[in-house]
DNA sequence: TGCCAGGCCCTCTTTAGGGCCTT
């Protein structure tokens, strides 16, 4: 990895696993000891799956997770949270997500370009890194390579798995634990351009 | 009624199919 990025580990959760329509509900993300977290109000109705793999529900009182009523913030507002967050490192970003390829970054991409402020995004994050392909990368033999399962193996610990802070906490113990080569770390990463 | 998306990877492959992983 060029010695100029830094790695910031986030995570998604949202109304359902269709990146082309799903909405945000919860954007997480740590560097180092840096912890960012925002909730959204959803435009459109959870998927009966996502609301019982989250545990989030949505109400004409507002968003709950597990009975328990959450602040939300407008959905621009908080992204543009997010980029602030992004843009505190003063250096190019390279956002790490599990599964990134295929689900964090197509749904942050499309919701940005929604909210014209995908151009601004990629002028701090240079690049996805996805931490699901570098472990198969990595440990090619393994059974699993679910992050609840990568997370039990390698660090012996249960987690609140879909609480997106912890998801991204995890996945940052789960990095400094594998301490990847840089040339299986960019096998696995993307570029922010990347069109979906 | 049935179970929703989809790109990548693997193999019992390539004139294809199925499982993984994310919510």
């Amino acid at each position: 990895m060029a010695a100029d990025k830094i790695i910031v580990f986030f995570d998604l959760e949202t109304t359902g696993l269709d990146t082309a329509v799903c909405d945000i509900i919860q954007v997480g993300a740590v560097c180092e000891e840096q912890v960012f977290n925002v909730y959204t109000l959803p435009s459109c109705a959870l998927t009966r799956s996502a609301k019982q793999v989250t545990g989030f529900n949505v109400t004409p009182e507002g968003l709950f997770l597990r009975g328990r009523r959450k602040q939300t913030t407008p959905l621009l507002d908080a992204l543009k949270a997010f980029l602030n967050f992004l843009r505190s490192f003063r250096r190019p970003v390279l956002l790490a997500a599990h599964n990134a390829r295929r689900f964090d970054a197509p749904v942050l991409t499309r919701v940005l370009q929604q909210h014209s402020l995908l151009q601004e995004f990629q002028q701090v994050v240079t690049d996805f890194l996805d931490t699901f392909l570098l472990s198969k990368n990595l440990f090619p033999n393994l059974t699993s390579y679910s992050q609840e399962n990568l997370v039990q193996f390698f660090l012996r610990q249960f987690y609140n798995a879909h609480d997106a802070v912890e998801d991204a906490k995890m996945l940052q113990k789960l990095y400094n634990a594998w301490k990847p080569p840089p040339s299986k770390v960019w096998r696995s990463t993307f570029k922010a351009t990347r069109v979906y």
